[in-house]
RNA sequence: GCUGAUGUAGCUCAACGGUAGAGCAGCUGAUUUGUAAUCAGCAGGUUGGGGGUUCGAUUCCCUCCAUCAGCUCCA
C-alpha cells in the first residue's frame, strides 16, 4: 500500500497497518504524541487498520483535531462515570466543543457540585483502569435493537441515519455508546480532568423538547496545561466588565428600573462622551451627515418596513396614543428613510450617508441578558448609506476601510470576517440577494481579507458582512455589521432622479461599526482590563500633594493641566503618600503626579505611571507635552 | 422564556428558628506624611419585594423581582 505524507513523500506499507504503527515507524516520539489520524479525509482511530492507498495526516493535542478527539473521548469517560454512579440516567449526546466537552443526561434530579466531584473522581478511576476504546461496526437494525427500550435519544438519532450508512459503536470498559468516533486508543491517555459546571439544555436545542442536564468539562495531558487553562479562566473573570464596571463606577443596572436597561455612571459616561466625539468627528470627515430621530413611530411605519412581519418577536408591545399604535424602535432605518424620502434627490446628491447614535429597544429573553453585552435598550452607531448602483462597490470597500480604522483606533487589531447569506425567513428577490452577496464578497476580496461564510445567517432584509474583533485574551466579539438592504428601498419606494431625468431605485446599506456603544464599551473594558489608554481614561491625571503644605502648588499644576484640556484632579486628603498612590492605582488613573518640597522648589512634578511606577521628575511643560502626545497617538 | 444556583451595610463576605457581624469604603478627630493601606472614634441594615407557616422568620414554604452558569437568539 502506498501512503502519502503531508510533506508529499510517499512510502510503502503493509496492508492493514494502523496509523499508530505508521507513526511508530517514523519516530517513537511522534507515536507517543499523536492522538488521531486523517486517512483520505476521514478521521481514523489510531488502531484502525488502513486498507487502501491513501494520504495520511497525524494529529497531536496541539492540533484542533487532536484536542477534539481527546475531549470527545473524555466526554465518553464522563458518561461512563455517570452511568456507574447513577445507573438510571440516560445519556443523550456528548461532543467536544471549542474549549472542552459536554455530555447531556436525562435525569430526574439535576447534578450538584458534590455529584460533579464524585463523577470526576470516578472518571479518574476509569482512566486508571485504562480500558481501550473499541470501534464496532453495526447495522442499523442491530443498533436499533441494542438501544430499543433502553434509550429513546439514541434510537431517535439512529432512525435518522440512512439505511445503508455505516453505524459505529464505541466501547470502553462496560460502556457502549453510539458514536461516529474517532477516539483515543485508550482511557489511560486522558491525564487531567476538570468538570466545570452544569446547566440545563434542551434535547437537540429545541425548547419544545425535554430539558436535559448538561455537564461541561475539560481535560489535558498535563497538570500544567490544566492549570494554565484554569488560570486563563481566572484572568477572564478578573477582566469581567461587570466586575470592573462596578469597581470603577462605569455603569449599572437597577432592579427597580428593569433588567437590561443600562445606566452610564459619571466615569463611564465620560468615556462614552469621548468615544462619541471621536466617532462624530470621523463621520463628518468621512462624508456622513449626522441626524437624530425619535424613539417611537406609528405601527403603519413598521408595517411598511416589514418589521411587524419579520421582527415582531423582538419588539415591545405598542403604546396606544389617541387610538393609534406606536412602537418603540428596534432599528433606526425607517426614520432615516423618511428623511431621505422627504425631498427629491438627484444622482448628483448620492451617495447620501445618514449617521446616528440611535438608541433602540429590543425585547430579549430575560435569561440572555448579560452585563453590557446583551441588553434591552442600546445605542447603535448606526448609519444608512444610499447610493447608485455604480457607487455601490466602491462604497462598500470604503466602509470596510472605515470600520477597520475605527476599530484600530480603539486598540483592536485582530479581526475575523463573516459573510452571511440568505436566511429562510426573508424578503426580497433571489436575484437581488445574489447581487448583494456578490458585492460584499468582492469588497472582501479586493482588500484581501480572509472570510468565513455563514450560510443562511443574513438578516431578513439582506446579506451582511460581520467583523469580529479579538481582544487581549484572544476572545472574539461581534462588532461591525454591514448589511445590504434592497428591501426597504422598495418598500418605502425610495428613488433618485438619474442622468436620464427618470426615477431610479437607489441601493441602501445599513451599517454599525462599533455595533452598540454598550457592547463596545463592555469589550473595551475587558480588552484593557479597565486600564484605559489615556485618551479614553475618564480621569487622566491625579495630583498627589505630599502634605497639606503643597496643596496650593498642586492647584497651580492642576490649573495648568486643566487649561490644556487634561482631565485632572487633586487628592487633598490628609493621608500618607502610599495611601493616596494606592487609591489612584486602584482607580487605574494613568498618571499620578507627586508634589512635595522638592518639586515645589524646582517647579517640577514627580511622575508615576499606573502599573509601571515611578518615572522620575519632569518639568511641568514636558509632562504636558508627553501626555498630549500620548493622547494624540491614542496610546 | 426554560433548567439550576444565588440575593445579608456603598463594596467583599460571615452568622443564626429567638429582633445580624467583620474588613474595606464613608464621616469626625488626631497625624503633615516621599511612591500600593497612619491611628482612634462614629455612623451605617424593613437580611431583594410581597405573602404564608410559627409564640417568634433574616433563617422554613410559596410567589414576584433581580443576578449568575447554560439552553435558544442577537448589536
Amino acid at each position: 500500500m502506498k501512503i502519502k505524507f503531508p510533506d508529499g513523500s510517499i512510502k510503502e506499507y503493509e496492508y492493514g497497518i494502523t496509523p499508530y504503527q505508521i507513526a511508530e515507524s517514523i519516530s517513537k516520539g511522534l507515536a507517543k504524541e499523536i492522538l488521531v489520524a486523517k486517512i483520505n479525509n476521514q478521521m481514523y482511530d489510531l488502531n484502525r487498520p488502513i486498507t487502501n492507498d491513501c494520504e495520511i495526516f497525524l494529529y497531536k493535542f496541539k492540533d484542533k483535531e487532536g484536542k477534539s478527539v481527546y475531549w470527545h473521548s473524555t466526554s465518553h469517560i464522563m458518561a461512563q462515570a455517570v452511568k456507574r454512579l447513577f445507573p438510571n440516567v440516560k445519556v443523550a449526546i456528548g461532543p467536544a466543543i471549542e474549549n472542552g466537552f459536554y455530555y447531556d443526561f436525562d435525569t430526574e434530579k439535576p447534578f450538584t457540585d458534590e455529584d460533579l466531584m464524585q463523577i470526576e473522581a470516578e472518571m479518574k478511576k476509569i482512566t486508571f483502569e485504562g480500558e481501550p476504546f473499541i470501534r464496532k461496526q453495526v447495522s442499523k437494525q442491530e443498533a436499533l435493537d441494542f438501544f430499543k427500550d433502553k434509550n429513546e435519544y439514541k434510537v431517535e438519532l439512529i432512525k435518522e441515519l440512512a439505511e445503508d450508512e455505516q453505524i459505529t459503536f464505541y466501547q470502553s470498559g462496560e460502556f457502549i455508546d453510539l458514536c461516529l468516533g474517532p477516539h483515543l486508543p485508550d482511557a489511560n491517555m486522558i491525564k487531567e480532568i476538570k468538570l466545570l459546571h452544569t446547566s440545563g439544555a434542551y434535547w437537540r436545542g429545541n425548547e419544545k423538547n425535554k430539558m436535559l442536564h448538561r455537564i461541561y468539562g475539560i481535560s489535558f495531558q498535563s497538570k500544567k496545561e490544566l492549570e494554565n487553562y484554569l488560570q486563563k479562566l481566572e484572568e477572564a473573570k478578573k477582566r469581567d466588565h461587570r466586575k470592573i464596571g462596578k469597581e470603577l463606577g462605569l455603569f449599572a443596572t437597577y432592579d427597580q428600573i428593569g433588567a437590561g436597561l443600562v445606566h452610564w455612571l459619571p466615569n463611564g459616561a465620560r468615556i462614552r462622551d469621548i468615544i462619541e466625539n471621536f466617532w462624530k468627528k470621523e463621520h463628518y470627515k468621512a462624508g456622513y451627515e449626522l441626524i437624530y430621530t425619535p424613539h417611537i413611530g406609528k405601527g403603519s411605519l413598521w408595517q411598511t418596513s416589514g418589521h411587524l412581519d419579520f421582527y415582531k418577536e423582538s419588539m415591545y408591545p405598542p403604546l396606544n396614543i389617541e387610538g393609534e399604535d406606536y412602537y418603540l424602535k428596534p432599528m433606526n432605518c425607517p426614520f432615516h428613510i423618511a428623511i431621505y424620502n422627504s425631498e427629491l434627490h438627484s444622482y448628483r446628491d448620492l451617495p447620501i450617508k445618514y449617521a446616528e447614535l440611535g438608541t433602540v429597544y429590543r425585547y430579549e429573553l430575560s435569561g440572555v441578558l448579560h452585563g453590557l453585552m446583551r441588553v434591552r435598550g442600546f445605542t447603535q452607531d448606526d448609519a444608512h448609506l444610499i447610493c447608485t448602483p455604480e457607487q455601490l462597490q466602491d462604497e462598500i470597500i470604503k466602509l470596510l476601510d472605515f470600520s477597520l480604522y475605527m476599530l484600530k483606533s480603539f486598540g483592536f487589531d485582530k479581526y475575523e470576517f463573516f459573510l452571511s447569506t440568505k436566511p429562510e425567513k426573508s424578503i426580497g428577490k433571489p436575484l437581488d440577494w445574489e447581487k448583494a452577496t456578490e458585492t460584499l464578497k468582492v469588497a472582501l476580496e479586493v482588500r484581501g481579507f480572509q472570510y468565513n461564510i455563514d450560510e443562511g445567517g443574513g438578516a431578513f432584509y439582506g446579506p451582511k458582512i460581520d467583523i469580529y474583533i479579538k481582544d487581549a485574551l484572544d476572545r472574539s466579539w461581534q462588532c461591525t455589521t454591514i448589511q445590504f438592504d434592497f428591501n426597504l428601498a422598495s418598500r418605502f419606494n425610495m428613488t433618485y432622479i438619474g442622468e436620464d431625468g427618470k426615477e431610479h431605485r437607489p441601493y441602501m446599506v445599513h451599517r454599525a461599526l462599533l455595533g452598540s456603544l454598550e457592547r463596545f464599551f463592555g469589550m473595551l473594558i475587558e480588552h484593557y482590563a479597565g486600564n484605559f489608554p489615556i485618551w479614553l481614561a475618564a480621569q487622566q491625571v491625579q495630583i498627589i500633594p505630599i502634605s497639606e503644605h503643597y496643596i496650593s502648588y498642586a492647584k497651580e499644576i492642576c490649573n495648568r493641566l486643566s487649561n490644556e484640556n487634561i482631565r485632572v484632579k487633586i487628592d487633598t486628603r490628609s493621608e500618607k503618600l502610599g495611601y493616596k498612590i494606592r487609591d489612584a492605582e486602584t482607580k487605574k488613573i494613568p498618571y499620578m503626579l507627586i508634589v512635595g518640597e522638592k518639586e515645589k522648589a524646582n517647579n517640577t512634578v514627580s511622575v508615576r505611571r499606573h502599573l509601571k511606577g515611578d518615572l522620575g521628575s519632569f518639568c511641568v511643560s514636558d509632562f504636558i507635552s508627553i501626555v498630549k502626545k500620548e493622547i494624540e497617538n491614542k496610546k
